[in-house]
RNA sequence: GCGCCAGUAGCUCAGCUGGAUAGAGCAACUGCCUUCUAAGCAGUAGGCCAGGGGUUCGAGUCCCUUCUGGCGUGCCA
């Protein structure tokens, strides 16, 4: 739970407010309502490891030039006991803390106190959050946009538990409406072409074309025994569409699993038609009020809504106008429910029924459509949903060989699934690049993932890690074992690229919170682009065999705390971290 | 038309709530292995941060506007 950086922060701020208060107090500035001092990391460590911009920032305040505050708060300024060397005033007025070797023993013996668990912080505690992803349609195979949105929802999951959330992956399957419908019908279509004749019975014009449906009409045939005998198509096709589940279902599970992707619920939507929650929530809508008939259908006043929240959110009158707003239909003439109204039950369920404090969705940039009015719905049922759901929209993926657009697999002639994408790329190659920031489009290149050079980043954090291990078995066979906890004698750690190594490790707890924040788990990638980059310096920098002993014990300990936040990171983003390479 | 997302090095992208001379990886070029893994390190080169206005001590970051690309605007899910 430590977060030195934090630490470092809070006490360069306290510092300088401490100052200013003992200027104030003396005279020597004025008393004035000023800002809490804020903290950062300048980019070039020349500028020293923690700066404040309090002098610029209070400058009007306080009236006088930024230099003169910032001196005055120098002079004031007590550096005994803190975990500052030396502080300076630079440029127009920054005042920049140099860190002193107490912090990085302190850094380092935070890694090696709290082993795996570092990192980890309870910003979250206490909220239960759901992550609903991928939830892609049963009937048929999983594409690429479900290859990005599985590893978006796994990783994010990771990075809110670890900042203390209790989290819940959930898939939701839609096995109702519409798509189950015409999936039924393809199969019994195929059935009946398989029994009679492709000539003897048309196929519906916009059935599913796929093979996949060919392959369940026969295992459909093969266990069904006297199709069709004298029962009706209607009864038939309810079979069709159970048997079509049963099989697809698993094969989505497997090959999830396969990307190392568990849900902890698989919430069925027919599930929540047949307990009545659909109808019973649409009910709800009309008695507040929301909801009116027209042309046989019932319609939730979904433009009023939203129009109200957008007017709210300090929208002008007339910017509302232009989007044209449109209401949506809950209930067809014919008496069944749309996808919207089944999907506003489901997040009164998750809410109402599951009591999760937040919800978050990953969904494909193309549904950005529904967000809002998803959002209003649930506000119009008092469940906040402005507030409480959080829906992540990520871009689409294009599919690139060697720089030319796949459409197609060569293979099947369909759409590239997932099970063919993880047959041609291995699945930490592929988890590794699919966490990446997502409101960005993203090209994805076949050829260029299955390198294994230096091309694909995910090798050289890899190796850092594969270098790491061997350099302490090595090491070990010759006597130099990691010493003990506490047993380093880690103030002889001074170098450059030692100190450059414990900033970066040190940075580790703030990498998973702004993750966690930005619902954004790409940033682990880059840092631990940066923490292996950092060791390869320090390895190449600082040898470890010919140095004195006391020396060598400390920076192999330092390497083996390089060696656990590696470690860390990759479990995070469900990668694994090699031994040997 | 309207809306959402994006536009930073040849390519892929960083750039924390506005801060100091805009960074990294890859690709290109030059060096470094008889000594802990060269899948590495060091260096060179590469930029009107899409264009134009504005806000202020200070703008890649905030506001307005134009351009370019992706997506959406269903009684589909």
């Amino acid at each position: 739970m430590t977060n030195m950086v934090q630490n470092a922060k809070d006490q360069a701020a306290a510092l300088a407010m401490a100052a200013y208060r003992a200027a104030a107090e003396e005279g020597a500035l004025p008393k004035a309502e000023v800002p809490a001092a804020p903290v950062e990391i300048p980019r070039d460590a020349a500028n020293g490891d923690f700066t404040t911009t309090f002098a610029l920032a209070a400058s009007k305040a306080l009236r006088q030039p930024p230099r003169a505050i910032a001196q005055a708060l120098l002079d004031r300024m007590d550096l005994e006991g803190s975990y500052f060397a030396s502080a300076e005033i630079a440029g127009p007025g920054f005042l920049n803390f140099r860190l002193g070797q107490r912090w990085y023993e302190e850094v380092c013996a935070a890694v090696e106190r709290e082993g795996a668990d570092y990192g980890r912080c309870d910003a979250l505690k206490g909220q239960k959050i759901m992550v609903e992803f991928v939830s892609a349609n049963p009937t048929g195979p999983m594409h690429m946009g479900n290859a990005r949105g599985g590893v978006l929802g796994d990783t994010l999951a990771s990075v809110l538990a670890a900042c203390g959330a209790e989290v819940s992956r959930e898939f939701y399957v839609n096995d109702a409406g519409h798509q189950i419908d015409k999936f039924a019908r393809s199969i019994y279509a195929r059935c009946m072409q398989l029994t009679y004749g492709e000539e003897h019975h048309p196929f519906p014009e916009d059935g599913y074309q796929g093979d996949d449906i060919r392959e369940l009409a026969q295992g459909f045939l093969a266990q069904a025994g006297d199709f069709p005998g004298a029962t009706r198509e209607e009864v038939w096709m309810a079979a069709m569409a159970d048997y079509g589940l049963s099989v697809n279902l698993p094969r989505m599970k497997a090959d999830l699993q396969r990307y190392k992707i568990n849900y902890d619920t698989w919430f069925y939507e027919s599930s929540l038609h047949n307990s009545g929650a659909v109808a019973e929530t649409a009910k709800l809508l009309e008695k507040a009020g929301w909801t009116y008939e027209k042309d046989g259908a019932l319609w939730l006043k979904t433009a009023q809504i939203m129009r109200e929240n957008l007017l709210r959110a300090g929208k002008k009158e007339k910017d509302v106008e232009k989007l044209d707003l449109k209401d949506d239909v809950l209930r067809r003439a014919n008496g069944f429910y749309t996808y919207f109204a089944a999907d506003i039950a489901y997040h009164r369920n998750k809410f109402e029924t599951r009591g999760f404090d937040r919800v978050i969705n990953i969904w494909g940039a193309d549904h950005h459509g529904h967000v809002a009015r998803l959002k209003g719905a649930l506000d119009a049922l008092g469940l906040d949903g402005s507030g409480k759901l959080d829906i992540v929209l990520m871009q689409l993926v294009k599919l690139l060989r060697d720089g030319e657009l796949v459409k197609m697999s060569k293979r099947t002639g369909k759409a590239i699934s997932l099970s063919d994408l993880l047959d041609e790329v291995p699945v930490d190659a592929a988890r590794w690049f699919f966490n990446a920031k997502p409101d960005t489009q993203m090209d994805f290149d076949l050829g260029l993932a299955v390198r294994e050079d230096s091309e694909n980043p995910i090798y050289y954090v890899e190796y850092a890690h594969a270098r790491i291990c061997s350099l302490v078995e090595k090491l070990a066979q010759e006597g130099l074992a990691v010493p003990a906890p506490g047993a380093a004698n880690l103030s002889l750690l001074t170098a450059e690229a030692e100190q450059a190594l414990i900033k970066q490790l040190a940075a580790w707890p703030d990498t998973i919170r702004t993750a966690a924040k930005a619902y954004d788990p790409s940033h682990v990638n880059r840092y631990l682009m940066e923490l292996a980059g950092c060791f390869h310096r320090f390895y190449t920098a600082c040898h470890i065999r010919q140095e004195a002993e006391d020396l060598a014990a400390a920076r192999l300990k330092l390497a083996d705390n390089t060696r656990a936040v590696l470690k860390n990171g990759l479990a995070l983003i469900g990668v694994d971290a090699p031994e040997r390479m």
